[in-house]
RNA sequence: AGGGGUAUAGCUCAGUUGGUAGAGCAGUGGUCUCCAAAACCACGUGCCGAGGGUUCGAAUCCUUCUACCCCUG
């Protein structure tokens, strides 16, 4: 059963459901180091409003991958994942454990799962000339394009999944072949980590989305309208943060405080169905509905002996 | 107090000349291989405010009541 492979614990689920204090106790007993999955925190500017774990949370707990890039700069999932398999190595040869905790499924998995995105080159100017030419006009010409050149991509993306229409058509021009071959390649070959997934959640929905409606308004008295406005630059990626955009109408008196503060309340509610969405296809993933326990402590015990059970630490520490 | 208006899905509203109702948003489920906190897909029965009347048939016309809104005092 052992390998050569690299243990990794990996804190997945929605926003709010306490992955943050999880992670830094599993670190603390298990001797590891944190490298955050999320899409948001990499933002140095962003601070409150992706809820950034403090000095005071970290507890002493080395976090990697937050605050690594300004929001002028954009930024994607292959940029990530090269910077991470390198975090992950060096913690790993200082003999401590890498613990993967985030709510950017796409991020977690791709790296995880040794998602080639270095083979797969990126061609921007075709990307949007097919974007331009599609908003202008519509999908149906590239779409029909796609159905000839990749027929396997064409069947599962959708005629009106612009994004994908385009990404698949910018892949076979930029690579020579259909991005349907880097899918059914990536899907044969292994991982090169042992990974124990510990998924975190509630069991009633509704307890989330009140913390969810909590966190924004505890978001609201500490500053978030301080850090959005203080922002005069973003990016492309950066700009559709949760937060930034729900906020922007107020800051600029389109709209009342109270309508912004809603809706960002409901954009995260609907983000963290989303994430569940994701990290629930994942069946390998050990769930935790944190309101089925007495208290943190307990269910961190529980935690701690699920990842102890699932082996991945063998030959490490222990 | 008098005059006018509104009352339809959780919310905002459609509903043509009377043939028992449909959009957006929300919600739920799902997809996801370089913008992913993004993008996309699927799912629409609700005493049509309550009672009575006209009619073969009313959310739609008449009437009474109730609630809310506006105007005049």
């Amino acid at each position: 059963m052992k390998s050569d492979k690299i243990p990794v614990i990996c804190v997945v689920g929605p926003t709010a459901s306490g992955k943050t204090d999880l992670a830094v106790n599993i670190a603390k007993k298990m001797s590891g180091e944190i490298i955050s999955a999320d899409s948001m925190q990499i933002y140095k500017e962003f601070n409150i409003s992706t809820a950034k774990p403090t000095l005071k949370q970290m507890c002493g707990i080395k976090h990697h991958c937050i605050d690594i890039v300004s929001v002028k700069e954009n930024f994607s999932v292959a940029k990530y994942v090269s910077f991470a398999e390198k975090i992950i190595k060096d913690i790993f040869s200082i003999g401590k454990i890498p613990i993967l905790c985030g709510g950017t499924g796409l991020y977690i998995d791709s790296l995880i799962k040794n998602i080639p995105f270095e083979k797969g080159k990126t061609n921007i100017s075709i990307r949007n000339r097919i974007i331009n030419y599609i908003n202008v006009n519509n999908a149906g010409y590239f779409f029909d394009k796609l159905k000839k050149i990749d027929p396997s991509s064409a069947k599962k993306i959708n005629i009106h999944d612009h994004k994908r229409i385009c990404r698949a058509i910018e892949f076979y021009y930029t690579n020579g072949y259909p991005i349907y071959r880097q899918v059914e390649n990536s899907l044969k070959s292994k991982s090169c980590y042992n990974v124990c997934k510990i998924g975190l959640n509630f069991k009633d929905r509704n307890i989330l989305y009140d913390r969810i409606n909590k966190r924004v308004d505890f978001m609201v008295k500490n500053g978030i309208l301080d850090e959005i406005a203080s922002i005069k630059d973003i990016g492309d990626t950066a700009k559709f943060s949760i937060g930034y955009k729900e906020l922007l109408p107020f800051i600029n008196a389109e709209s009342s405080l109270k309508e912004c503060t809603e809706r960002l309340k409901m954009e995260t509610r609907r983000y963290a169905k989303r994430q569940i969405t994701w990290f629930k296809r994942d069946l390998s993933t050990k769930w935790f509905n944190a309101d089925e326990y007495e208290n943190v402590s307990n269910l961190f015990c529980n935690v701690q002996k699920c990842i102890l059970d699932s082996g991945i630490l063998g030959h490490v520490s222990k």
